[in-house]
DNA sequence: CTGAAAGCGCTTACAG
DNA sequence: CTGAAAGCGCTTACAG
């Protein structure tokens, strides 16, 4: 009745309608078994009432699983917030309450376990947390529904998102051999984090598939600091021949790079062309912008987070041996901006 | 009884403990009047079976706030983490789903006021967003719970949260002064956003009380960009007499000013020392690292989210009248790296 | 200081 | 295709 105060019930719209509750309740959740006419009728008076459902009453009424957890390592700001975004948006048409929590790989998994079903029912991992092999087998062991966003790889239990690192870094290297660069270098990321290696892989593929070497002069080793991308530029640009092209494994040591070619008086990309990996705040910022590989973490997360929910309240029609564990890989875009160009003859 | 499958919920805490379900209700909640005996072996039930309040059924019990809406336009993704990391965690303490959404200076108004109460119950709004002046029109007139995040001011209706960018800036250019420079310039912010004419005020100020001139030549406007920072400080450092010491109204055109005088071969801070605002990622990573001017923006969202929830469920001890405005001034931080130095007789 | 009752708004079986 | 009943786990009055 009173517009004002609080808001539509199912039971005003069901009254509104004419029909009882639970129709409306079937109409709302696109329960197929309603006709025509009465769907209509009952979707005017949803439009007239400007009703929408009550989540918490909806999830108390269903049982369903109430807050996903993400866990974090020490992420930058930003990919963090790409992260959240997604998550957020996720959680929102699913019904779930997101909480997030800093989990250092140094943190023991036990402390997880007491929080299950306590603290939150479902975990979503982004690395390099999702690297964790106690965490796995801890999730493996409680069978706690979880999604990593990590390389895909045989997982025992839980969901698994994300792109593929090497074929990634083939197409960037590809990139820089399509704009006519023969003498291409390579800056190393962290050695202990999956993703470095990969990369490189990638990187070698594309120049072995093109008949080129590597030269071992002009591959150093970077942290995926922008001072270790300092540091390898030094090495790298200070060789007797230098290369034309440059692929750092990722933006901040690409930056580094770049700074490194300044002090040199090397322009970029005039005398040298600099790819990063990552797209992150830097890549844009940094002068001039860089060529680097985008993906896209606000889809990743948001796709974690509805796999570890069952995908929102429309029950899954996959068999529970198929969802036990499940693989998706997702695309990337290489993002052309100013620090490529074909090298100067 | 079966540990496994479901969580303890209050009945199963009050059968343990012998008492009724409403004592548990009343340990749990913090509420006064239970003895210390039935307290203590309420709480040892809880403890022992791991109970956890179901949000959802307290939410729908409570009528509470459900959702709270965070607005942004498009901050970098770093900041719109900080924000999100904070608001999440008053969200989770305070039960309240977190829903975010993108809207524009440009967005018309109307298109909020139907969302209010169908899709979220209360707003918080960031910079630059929180200055709309339509926006506050529109919450004060629909009595919208809100929170802005921005300069203490005058306020009609809503709560108010944030550092105070002039005392801010003023404390950075003292700074500088102490740290012995007299010949001091500034790079002004985006002349759109309410922020540059208070950091440039704050500037202005301490200059003033320290009896130092400001030379129009040492001033340059700035957008807060990079790009903008390297051609202020073309501009700038190009003056017959440089200053010592250069004040940029953020951390990106710090940045970019720092580019700027390393493309004339001026050491920093040998030279000259540059001073940035914000703490962005980017102050850490750029080459001298940044000195400049930290806000709490976690805890800024979190207070913001706690406020337009009525900070929990604690219900507010004080009188509506005193709550239909207040202001909170959060403390900053000077952070202090390696771009600033005494200058170099 | 403690408890019995009713209800928050939805959904899941169960009927027809 | 449609509906009456019971219940999800909590809290808010109301009693004592």
């Amino acid at each position: 009745m009173s517009d004002h105060k609080s808001r539509a019930t199912l039971a005003d719209v069901a009254k509104q309608a004419g029909v009882s509750t639970m129709t409306v309740s079937r109409v709302v959740n696109r329960d197929g078994r309603v006709s025509q006419s009465t769907r209509d009728r009952v979707n005017s008076a949803i439009a007239q009432l400007k009703y929408a459902p009550n989540l918490a009453a909806r999830t108390l009424a269903r049982g369903a699983v109430q807050r996903v957890c993400l866990l974090y390592d020490n992420p930058s700001e930003a990919y963090l917030g790409a992260l959240l975004l997604g998550a957020l948006e996720a959680a929102r048409t699913t019904g779930v309450n997101l909480v997030v929590q800093q989990f250092s790989t140094k943190t023991p998994v036990e402390s997880l376990e007491d929080q299950f079903e306590r603290d939150w029912d479902a975990l979503v991992l982004p690395p390099p947390i999702s690297e964790s092999l106690g965490l796995r087998r801890l999730v493996a062991k409680r069978e706690i529904p979880a999604a990593f966003i990590s390389r895909a790889d045989e997982l025992s239990h839980g969901y698994c998102i994300g792109i593929d690192d090497e074929s990634a870094a083939s197409e960037m290297t590809r990139h820089l051999i399509d704009l006519g660069h023969r003498r291409i270098g390579f800056i190393h990321g962290h050695p202990n984090q999956v993703v470095s290696a990969l990369r490189y892989r990638g990187f070698r593929k594309a120049l072995k598939d093109a008949g080129l070497p590597a030269n071992p002069d002009w591959i150093a080793q970077g942290y995926f600091t922008f001072d270790s991308g300092v540091e390898a530029g030094k090495v790298i640009l200070s060789a007797e021949t230098r290369p034309t092209a440059i692929f750092a494994s990722n933006d901040d040591m690409a930056s580094g790079l770049i700074a490194a070619a300044s002090m040199r008086n090397i322009s970029v990309p005039g005398e040298l062309s600099v790819a990063g990996f990552d797209d992150s705040p830097i890549a844009s910022i940094v002068s001039p912008s860089l060529t680097t590989i985008r993906q896209p973490l606000q889809d990743i997360a948001s796709r974690a987070v509805c796999a570890v929910t069952g995908g929102g309240h429309i029950a899954s029609d996959q068999p529970a041996s198929d969802r036990s564990a499940a693989i998706d890989v997702v695309p990337y875009d290489l993002v052309e901006r100013r620090s490529t160009a074909p090298p100067v003859v």
